[in-house]
DNA sequence: CTTTATTTATAAGGCGGCTAACTATCAGGA
DNA sequence: TCCTGATAGTTAGCCGCCTTATAAATAAAG
C-alpha cells in the first residue's frame, strides 16, 4: 500500500556528523531530500487511504482521471498508448489496469473503426458517477493537506519543487556518479 | 521500478477552469500537491536508477542504512522488529528483505542468547564495503538533485515540507471527507 | 506485394507491500 | 508447577504495479 520510508528523519547534527565521514554529504541538501521523500510518501499514504475507502487504487484513479472529459482543453486520453504516454508507464501496465477497470465495469473498450489496431477507451456512466462522487472529497483532502501553508507558501513550494523536478529530469538519462569521476571503480 | 505519475502537470488555468466544476478544488493547493507528488517520484526514479546500477533496491538499501553503525548516536537497528518500526512496514516485509539480503551475503542473522525469541542482524563485511563504495556516489547524487536550489531555498523547502508532513500525519488516522460531512452517502 | 512500423495484448517474472496463522519463547500469577 | 497472555520471527497466500519479450493484427510506405 505504501513504500518503505524512514519514520523519523535523522536530526541535523547527525547529518553534520555523518558529513565528516562522507565529505560528499551536504547536510542541507540531504535534509531537503529526505523531507521531500517523506512528505511525498506521507501524502501518498493519506491519498491511498482515501482511495481504499472507496475500493479503488491510485493507478486506477489516475487512469480514470485521464479518461474524464474536461472542459478546459486539458489533455485527455482515449487510447491505451496515450494513457501509457501520459502516465509514463509501459503499455503492458496500462493493459493490466484497463483489464481490472473493465472487469469492474468502469471502462469500455471499443475498436476504432478508422484504425483497427487501436482501441478507444471510454468511461462508463458508472465510472462517471463514481468519479463525481469521489472527486469533491479528493479535492477537499488536497486542500486540507496543503492547508498548513499560506497561498504564498504554496506558490513557493511549487516553484522550488519545479526546480527539483527539472534537475531530476536532467539527471535521469546520464549516469549518476557526479562530474569528472569517469570510472572510479565502484561498480560493485 | 517506479510509480505511476503524470508526466506533464495540467496548466494552472486548467485547474482554475476545473475549480468551477468542483468548488472544492483550490488551484494553488492542488498545484503544490501535484508538484510534490511529481518531484518525489522523479527524485525516486533517479535514485532507483542509481541503485539498479549497483544491483540493489531502495528497500534493501534502506535496511542496510539502518543497520550501519553510526558515530553520531543516530538511531540504529539490530532486530527485525526495530527495522520494521523504523521503516514503518510490517515485520513480514522485513523478513522478506532480510531473506534476500542474507541470500546475497549482505546480512547475518544471529540468535540473541539473552532472549531466544529475538534475532540480531548484522551487516557482513561485504555489505560494509559495498555501502562504503556506494555511499559517496549516493550523497553526490543527492547534492546534485538539490543543486538547483540555494542553501536558503533548501532550508525553505525543508521547512515547508515539514509542515506538509505534519498535516499529512494528522490526517492519517481520521477519515477524509472534510469537516462536518458526517455521512453524505458517497460510500460507493 | 513486401517490408517496416505501430498498436494492443499476452506471458513470465520481480519487487515489495499486506494479513493471518503458526512456532517458540518469555513473563506473570494461581 | 502449570496455565495464560504477550511478544519475536517466520511462513503462506495474496495483491498491485511495474518490467521485458513476444505475438498477432493492422497500417503505411516502397
Amino acid at each position: 500500500m505504501q513504500r518503505l520510508v524512514l519514520k523519523d528523519l535523522p536530526r541535523y547534527e547527525c547529518l553534520v556528523e555523518a558529513s565528516r565521514q562522507f565529505p560528499d554529504l551536504q547536510p542541507a541538501a540531504c535534509e531537503a531530500f529526505m523531507h521531500l521523500i517523506r512528505a511525498g510518501e506521507e501524502v501518498i499514504r493519506v491519498m491511498n487511504a482515501h482511495f481504499a475507502a472507496h475500493n479503488i487504487t491510485q493507478g486506477r484513479f489516475l487512469v480514470m482521471m485521464l479518461l474524464m472529459e474536461k472542459e478546459g482543453g486539458c489533455p485527455t486520453a482515449t487510447t491505451p498508448a496515450e494513457l501509457a504516454d501520459l502516465a509514463s508507464v509501459s503499455r503492458a501496465t496500462i493493459t493490466g489496469l484497463l483489464d481490472t477497470l473493465e472487469r469492474d465495469g468502469f471502462v469500455r473498450r471499443e475498436p476504432d473503426p478508422a484504425d483497427r489496431r487501436q482501441m478507444s477507451i471510454y468511461l462508463t456512466s458508472k465510472a462517471q458517477e463514481f468519479m463525481h462522487g469521489i472527486l469533491p472529497g479528493h479535492f477537499r483532502l488536497i486542500t486540507q493537506l496543503m492547508g498548513n501553508l499560506s497561498s504564498g507558501e504554496q506558490q513557493t513550494l511549487s516553484r522550488l519543487l519545479t526546480k527539483v523536478s527539472m534537475q531530476a529530469l536532467s539527471l535521469a538519462p546520464g549516469e549518476t556518479d557526479g562530474p569528472a569521476v569517469s570510472g572510479s571503480g565502484e561498480t560493485v
